[in-house]
RNA sequence: GCCCUCAUCGUCUAGCGGCCCAGGACGCCGCCCUUUCAAGGCGGUAGCACGGGUUCGAAUCCCGUUGGGGGCACCA
């Protein structure tokens, strides 16, 4: 039996983390069984569906390493709607399905008797199609329905439990439920992998696939990814969207790797690893079956490290998108024109082990591209307060040393502050300080004599003689 | 309320009856390095939810309790 699996996400116009996480999970356990992988979009409602979510998907997937012609699809589930149609249809003429013509107000009332929920009233009313009148499912009233899932062994669920539950709506088109089952019977999907919230829906999905006389497939319910307060990520209240962490610089190899951390862990004494040894380690059994919680911090973390690992021309290729801005990332501060690939590419080794998301490359580096840039206040008073009463002397001391120094090098500009600070009795790291704010404006940032090195001795000066002006006028 | 499900450091996990007075990673805290901040190096903090069994022996097996999560739509 070739394996088959499926990623079946509806467009909701963003691509969930916990989305990106089944797929890949998908992905692999396809490749590691030779199998396929088949992309479908469930579109069953209308109203929420557009082409150009879609095409998030797409792209979103891409981005994490499922191309674009390398699997089935994608597939509409609406396209399908006449197969649906037909299901429900045979499921009524073989008596597996009723009509049922009760209002939600009604089936509230009719709920807890022999069955859960609805209590299955119209069951041998006789109704036929009509207006008002929707298709419900005959469940067992005894016996259990147990399911063969990878990663939770064989959960048993009571028939008399399940209530008769809707498969079409009074308007005949077909509920979630029966379309899903009806679209991986017709593709031959041998194992769906997907999240745990679906499992209560296992049972019911089962029985569908008896009744349409089809092997049932295995199941694999992936726990939940969830919050710091252990609740299912939401995108009303959690930071979901994969497409928000990439514009915020994380690296897809970094995303996918702490992704498929989220409930399981490679061989030995390891998490960050190439997506080859995840591919080749990777179990689906051995998924942790608790929910995980995404911790932001730690994928920083890990972030971090694949920039690290980065080649410097990779590093700056990779910090492009946040140096020109595009469509879903913020344009830098800086003129456009006023950006300069050289005095860039001097900084970025320096940078490099500094950022942990690529968007903080450009507070590191707007210094240079920046006519005149912010000043911290706060920085600034206590890097003054730092240097005490030498802070004025400092400062135009080093104005007039900056002026002379025959080479414009980081090395020699340190060693010049240097000899300046102990003048005053100030160490390095004091003297630097009121130069560094009165360069860049911050109190902390790229190493400093590098910085003025690649700013220029004229754009420098400029910045301390003002610097050395504000701090003449506040007496 | 009902159904399902889960349970090792704060977090993600390793562990699948003796190798574990529990290993790694993130976080956090020290120290070193150091022009700020990082990076890097070294060290530290902290856990088998609880109670019963089974066994010569339990983090590992069984039962219960407690706690967490998911689901209960003519949504997907």
């Amino acid at each position: 039996m070739t394996v088959r699996v499926r990623f079946a996400p509806s467009p909701t116009g963003m691509f969930h983390v916990g989305g990106a996480r089944s797929a890949l999970q998908n992905w692999i356990f396809a490749k590691q069984h030779q199998g396929a992988f088949v992309l479908r979009i469930e579109d069953t409602d209308a109203a929420r569906n557009r082409p150009e979510w879609t095409e998030g998907i797409l792209s979103a997937l891409d981005w994490i390493g499922i191309a674009r012609g390398t699997y089935e699809g994608p597939y509409f589930q609406s396209t399908n709607a006449d197969e649906h149609r037909s299901a429900a249809a045979r499921l009524y003429e073989s008596g597996r399905a009723y009509y049922c013509d009760c209002t939600r107000e009604q089936v509230q009332a009719r709920t807890g008797n022999q069955h859960a929920g609805y209590d299955g009233y119209h069951r041998d009313l006789g109704l036929g199609p009509g207006p008002g009148r929707a298709l419900r499912f005959r469940t067992p009233d005894s016996g259990t329905t147990t399911i063969v899932d990878l990663i939770r062994g064989e959960p048993a669920f009571e028939n008399r439990l399940i209530e008769d539950f809707v498969i079409a709506r009074s308007d005949g088109s077909p509920v979630f439920l029966l379309a899903n089952v009806v679209d991986d019977h017709l593709m031959g999907i041998t194992h769906v992998i997907r999240a745990e919230e679906h499992l209560p829906n296992t049972p019911k999905q089962q029985l569908l696939w008896a009744a349409l006389g089809a092997q049932p497939p295995i199941w694999a319910h992936v726990p939940v990814v969830v919050n710091e307060k252990r609740q299912k990520l939401s995108k009303r209240r959690d930071k979901v969207a994969l497409e928000a962490y990439r514009d915020e610089g994380y690296l897809a190899d970094a995303m996918r790797n702490y992704l498929m951390l989220l409930g399981w862990a490679p061989r030995g004494d390891r998490e960050i690893v190439p997506w080859s040894v995840i591919e080749e380690e990777f179990r689906l059994e051995e998924v942790n079956p608790s929910p995980a919680f995404f911790d932001e911090k730690k994928l920083r973390a890990f972030n971090g490290e694949y920039i690290r690992a980065l080649a410097v021309e990779e590093f700056i290729a990779a910090c492009q998108p946040w140096l020109t801005g595009t469509e879903t990332i913020p344009a830098p501060p800086w003129q456009p024109e006023r950006f300069d690939p050289k005095a860039f590419a001097a900084l970025a080794p320096l940078a490099q082990t500094r950022v942990a998301v690529l968007s903080e490359i450009v507070p590191n580096v707007d210094f240079v591209f920046l006519d005149r840039p912010d000043r911290d206040q706060a920085a600034w008073d206590k890097a003054v307060r730092g240097a005490g009463d030498a802070a004025g002397a400092l400062l135009s001391d080093a104005i007039a040393a900056f002026e002379a120094v025959p080479a414009w090098d980081a090395e020699t500009l340190k060693t010049t502050l240097e000899e300046i600070g102990t003048r005053y009795g100030l160490k390095l790291g004091k003297a630097q300080a009121p130069v560094r704010v009165a360069i860049t404006g911050r109190s902390v940032g790229l190493p400093l004599f590098e910085s003025l090195e690649v700013l220029g001795r004229e754009r420098t000066l400029e910045r301390l003689r003002e610097a050395a002006g504000t701090l003449a006028a506040a007496g």
